[in-house]
DNA sequence: ATCATTTGAATCAAATTTGATTCATTATTG
DNA sequence: CAATAATGAATCAAATTTGATTCAAATGAT
């Protein structure tokens, strides 16, 4: 298997999971395009496969805070920069969301783990620093911004995934709303 | 079995399903401290048991926006009250959203359901009229101020439940963001 | 064209979940 | 207090899912 089949077998899994958190092996693999035996010979067993599944969305969230500059660019620059980024790889976003959220996940093998929470306290730091240097209203917990941020994330990409919203509006009206809110001015 | 014990029963149900959507009739008879011959009492096939949550759940949110005054208040107002209402019955919207989301449950058995349907339109309605109003800005389309406002609801229980907010600063926190946005001004 | 590798289809046993029932015990109600 | 109803614990068969294996067909590289 080749790495490019890998990353778009991955993408696949990522998708069905998410359209179907329950989904069996069995239809994992006919949404895949590829047998259950080919699926097996992937990933053996189902724990194995969440756990193939979850480095790789590890790897890309790391990928995605890094290439935005998160702690090196001017707070404005590096969210935009992070809102393309993970437009990007919408399908691991939706599918980190819906498999590894402490609310949807709370008695199950995969409450938010440590790296998880990583990526969530990186976050919590450069919205912390954006309240800092004045960009961000500092009148509510930095939490509640990285909280937001997230939630918006994963809002946006069931828009688009639904239609209700066009893939080339995703990012102006990302940012439009998360910036600015809903009110006519 | 009581109104008020089956309102109890109701509410774990959809609090343990939003933890883990694929928990077992064992797990959620623990969870709401019955045992599972009296889950099964209740009802017999796990098919029914989800039929009678939706049907419960579909009912809150028909209440909900009714006494929001959705349609007869000012949008403000409107807006307001239906945030408290929400917030109110914040497990079953949880449920709802993790049950009966067409981006996480695209091929079982409950795509988004006409009934499901009717308060999304309604809520649409809503925003396009706030929108013909002035009220609510109308340069983004009104489905989109509807999905932000449902995603919305969602991250702010989710923030609460796991104790990066305070119970008592959701309406405040939700209102906050949703009508002016993250940026400092 | 050949050889090595990968894939798809089928099958099977084990484990798990579900639907269904029984019976003793506990709560309620009259 | 007595009788009636509700509950919990346990059990069982059927259905489903999973982990594992086999083998023929297809694919790709040399």
């Amino acid at each position: 298997m080749t790495p490019d089949t890998e990353e778009t077998l991955l993408r696949s899994l990522a998708l069905t999971l998410t359209e179907n958190p329950g989904a069996t092996l069995q239809e994992m693999a006919k949404a895949a395009g590829v047998s259950r035996a080919t699926l097996y010979r992937f990933a053996p067993t189902r724990e194995q496969l969440m756990d193939i599944l979850k480095q790789h969305m590890l790897k890309v969230m790391t990928r995605i805070m890094d290439t935005a500059g998160l702690e090196t660019l001017p707070p404005m620059q590096a969210l935009r920069q992070l809102i393309t980024n993970y437009i990007a790889e919408k399908e691991f976003c939706a599918f980190m969301m819906t498999q590894f959220d402490p609310y949807i996940k709370k008695n199950t093998e995969s409450p938010i783990p440590g790296e998880c929470a990583v990526h969530e306290e990186r976050l919590d730091r450069f919205f912390q620093q954006g309240q800092n240097a004045g960009v961000f209203r500092a009148n509510v917990p930095n939490r509640w911004l990285t909280d937001m941020f997230f939630c918006f994330i994963f809002g946006l990409c069931e828009s688009e995934y639904r239609g209700r919203i066009a893939r080339a509006d995703m990012e102006t009206l990302f940012e439009d709303m998360f910036l600015y809110g809903a009110l006519a001015r």
